[in-house]
DNA sequence: TCCCAGGCCTCGG
DNA sequence: CCGAGGCATGGG
C-alpha cells in the first residue's frame, strides 16, 4: 500500500527524526520503521519505508484490521494531509524560518495517534529530560508487556487506560516516575478508561480556546502538555507549547540571543506565527540537531 | 556544587 | 494575578 502526502515529504526526514528518539514503541532499522498499535481493538503489525510517490506500508501482522484503516492511522501518525506547501509560503516570508526550514524540504511532524500515549507522554516528559523521559516511557509500557512476536522480534503495544489507571503509586514510584506524576497518570488514565477524555470528544470542540481549557482543567495538565497533545494528537496548527526547554534554546540560536528568551518573548515571537506556529514549532526544534 | 532537562501545583502576597 | 518553592532524577 503506497500513501502519497498532500505536497512535499521526504521519508528520510520521519526516518532520521524517529531514530534520534529511544521509543519503545516503535523500532526503526534498515530504513524501515515497524510498528505495532491496537487499531479498532484489534492489533496489526506494519512496516513503513520509503516511496517515490510517499510511503509505502507493508502489513506484517493482522487481527483484522481494514486496509482502509491502517491507511488512515499512518496518515494521521506521519501528518500526511496537512499541506505542507501552505507552510513554506509561509516560511519564505519570515526571517527566522526560512533558514530554518531550508535543507528540510518534505519534513513533516510525527503525531501520536493514541491519546492514551499522548497523555502519558505529556505528564512523563515534564520537567526531565527527553532521554529520561523515554527510560520511564518504556518500563511503564514493559511493565504490561503487552506485545506481537514477529520474525524473532518482540513489539510492544500501549497497555489500556484502565490498566494504567490501576497502577499504584508504589508500582510507578518502583520505576523512579514522581509522585506526583504518578497521581497525575492514574487519574489522568481513569478519565479515559470511564469516556471523561476521549479522542472523538477531544475533537469534537469547535475551538482551540475551549479544548485547551478542557485540557488544563485536569491536574497535571498545563499549557505545555496541552498544547504538546494539542500538535501532536488534534493537529492543531497554531498549538506552540510556549515555555518548553527546546523552544527557548532554539530561539536562543535563531535570534543569536545571549541568554535564554523569557516567556513572555516567546509568546510574542510565537503568536505571531499564528495558524503555521505548530509547524514553526516543530521546524524550530530541528536546529537544535546537533 | 550548581544548573538545566520537551513543567506543574501549591501557597503567600 | 504573580512569583517562589518543591518535586525526582540524570547529565554536563
Amino acid at each position: 500500500m503506497i500513501i502519497a502526502a498532500n505536497g512535499p515529504f521526504d521519508f528520510s526526514f520521519t526516518y532520521d527524526y524517529m531514530s534520534r528518539q529511544d521509543d519503545c514503541l516503535y523500532d526503526v532499522s534498515d530504513g524501515r520503521i515497524r510498528k505495532a498499535e491496537i487499531i479498532n481493538g484489534k492489533r496489526v503489525l506494519f512496516d513503513i519505508y520509503r516511496n517515490d510517490d510517499g510511503v509505502e506500508v507493508e502489513v506484517l501482522m493482522n487481527d483484522g484490521v481494514s486496509d482502509r484503516a491502517v491507511r488512515d492511522y499512518v496518515i494521521d501518525w506521519l501528518d500526511l494531509s496537512y499541506d505542507l506547501d501552505d507552510f513554506y509560503r509561509f516560511a519564505k516570508t519570515d526571517t527566522r524560518l526560512s533558514p530554518v526550514v531550508d535543507g528540510l524540504y518534505g519534513f513533516r511532524m510525527v503525531g501520536k495517534v493514541s491519546i492514551v500515549e499522548a497523555f502519558l507522554w505529556a505528564i512523563l516528559g515534564q520537567q526531565i529530560t527527553k532521554s529520561f523521559a523515554y527510560v520511564l516511557k518504556r518500563r511503564v509500557i514493559e511493565y504490561f508487556n503487552h506485545h506481537i512476536n514477529y520474525d524473532g522480534g518482540k513489539y510492544y503495544l500501549m497497555p489500556a487506560p484502565r490498566e494504567l489507571s490501576h497502577l499504584s503509586i508504589d508500582t510507578l514510584r518502583g520505576m523512579q516516575v514522581s509522585n506526583r506524576k504518578a497521581e497525575y497518570i492514574i487519574d489522568i488514565m481513569s478519565h479515559i478508561g470511564e469516556g471523561t477524555i476521549s479522542k472523538d470528544g477531544l475533537l469534537a470542540y469547535e475551538s482551540y480556546d475551549e479544548v485547551l481549557d478542557f485540557l488544563v482543567s485536569f491536574r497535571g495538565i498545563g499549557p505545555w502538555s496541552a498544547n504538546t497533545i494539542l500538535m501532536r494528537t488534534l493537529k492543531y496548527r497554531n498549538a506552540v507549547p510556549i515555555g518548553d526547554a527546546g523552544i527557548k534554546n532554539a530561539l536562543m540560536k535563531t535570534d543569536d540571543l545571549e541568554a535564554r528568551p523569557s516567556k513572555p518573548y516567546i509568546e510574542r515571537e510565537t503568536l505571531k506565527y499564528g495558524s503555521y506556529g505548530m509547524y514553526a514549532t516543530v521546524y524550530l526544534w530541528e536546529v537544535l540537531v546537533q
